[in-house]
DNA sequence: GCACATACTCAACACTTGTAGACTCAATGA
DNA sequence: TCATTGAGTCTACAAGTGTTGAGTATGTGC
């Protein structure tokens, strides 16, 4: 028998045509999130997606187009950066990580898909690159006082970076067994060490962060930064 | 024509077989070593890699038996963590960021080919955190005073690996584009900051670090770490 | 009930991959 | 000088890749 229209989406009877396709969309976009995930982006075929997704690999084609395509569809970067920055300065560095692990511990996969295929996928790499900057890096330029504030704000977004591979990727025991809190605890005084250089409570007039609407946008490294 | 053995490598004439068969097998390795650090494990064929080595495919089976064997034999990670344990531990930090930048500057390409494999190949993932933990992390847990010596460490050896992937890998302008001076003396502190929390100059003595003739080999992180 | 639109599958394509075996010819040693 | 060795090349294969176009059966509107 050919084209059996009833993939594994279908479970509850009564669906219009829309419907079906989008629920479609969504399976193989949440099985392509998986593989590329594990795999990286050379090392997934749109067979292994198709498959997870319970699918034809012709199917997925119809669906994004292409390889490329749905490697963009399914991979994001959010590292809840700005979610962070509102707040007292001198805290910035654990709240950073708090609202990092807080966000990754629970769903990890669309992120580490990316992070796994940056090295080895310079389109991977460009959209890493552009999130750490502008959603990284970026506002936190403007908020660090002093010199610098652009290096110590791509430092940061490496200590990040950092972590999370350490963590999530490599499974580092002493950092991945670590609960998320206590990692909180011991690491964020070291990217504090970068925000306030010279101790909490010690920034300028030890003042709070401005909010989001009060920065400029578009900030310094920005303009040097991704393409 | 078929069999020319005159090879790139021959330039100068007078060569034996043996001779000829390292210098041919060299050139393989370096070649291998490059295209792994361009295009990670599974984006590297062994026709580029003999393309590079002015050889033909074949011959790179013939030498190596595998892509695999290849692979294995051209990666190696080294970050001269030993090096720079020897000395004040109050510049422990700085002076572990000197000679690793010191090492990668000049020639990054086996350690950037390990990273830029180690996501998406297992057995590159293993040599990764072997090293990390045995001559990064098992170390330094043996250096730093009091609790948590054994996370710290992997801390410290996640803001390494977060380092070198921002600059060499990710190449993020703000973090690529400083000294290497410059950065150990911004980014040292931060790796102070887990080694000697309460800041340099209030260690427990103010010691320096024991010669690793002194230390125990093998540590505690080591044992519960990768097989 | 019927013609149409479409979500989906099938089979095949052109290509690339790692790898194997037959072959060639320069270096070697008697 | 000449048979032998072995470093290196050529050709081919089987498997796996992204992608395509034709075909099918189901939902949709009349």
């Amino acid at each position: 028998m050919r084209g059996v229209t009833r993939s594994v989406i279908s479970d509850t009877p009564p669906i219009g045509r829309a419907e079906r396709r989008a629920r479609t969309r969504a399976a193989i976009l949440t099985a392509a999130r998986t593989v590329f995930g594990d795999c990286g982006y050379q090392g997934t075929t749109i067979r292994a997606i198709a498959s997870r997704a319970g699918v034809d690999p012709a199917l997925v084609m119809q669906h994004f187009g292409s390889k490329e395509a749905l490697f963009v569809s399914a991979a994001e970067i959010e590292l809840g950066i700005d979610d962070a920055l509102p707040g007292p300065i001198d805290d910035l560095g654990e709240r950073l990580l708090g609202t990092l692990l807080e966000r990754l511990e629970s769903a990890p996969e669309a992120t580490v898909s990316m992070l796994r295929s940056m090295l080895t996928h310079d389109q991977a790499a460009e959209a890493v690159r552009a999130a750490m900057i502008d959603k990284g890096a970026s506002p936190l330029a403007d908020i660090i006082i002093g010199d610098d504030a652009e290096v110590k704000s791509g430092l940061v977004a490496s200590m990040i970076i950092g972590l999370i591979i350490t963590r999530y990727l490599l499974k580092i025991p002493a950092v991945a067994e670590v609960p998320a809190e206590r990692l909180t605890h011991l690491f964020g005084p070291c990217l504090q060490k970068l925000i306030t250089p010279a101790g909490p409570g010690t920034a300028p007039g030890n003042h709070e962060t401005r909010p989001e609407s009060d920065r400029q946008q578009g900030s310094r490294i920005n303009e040097r930064g991704a393409r």
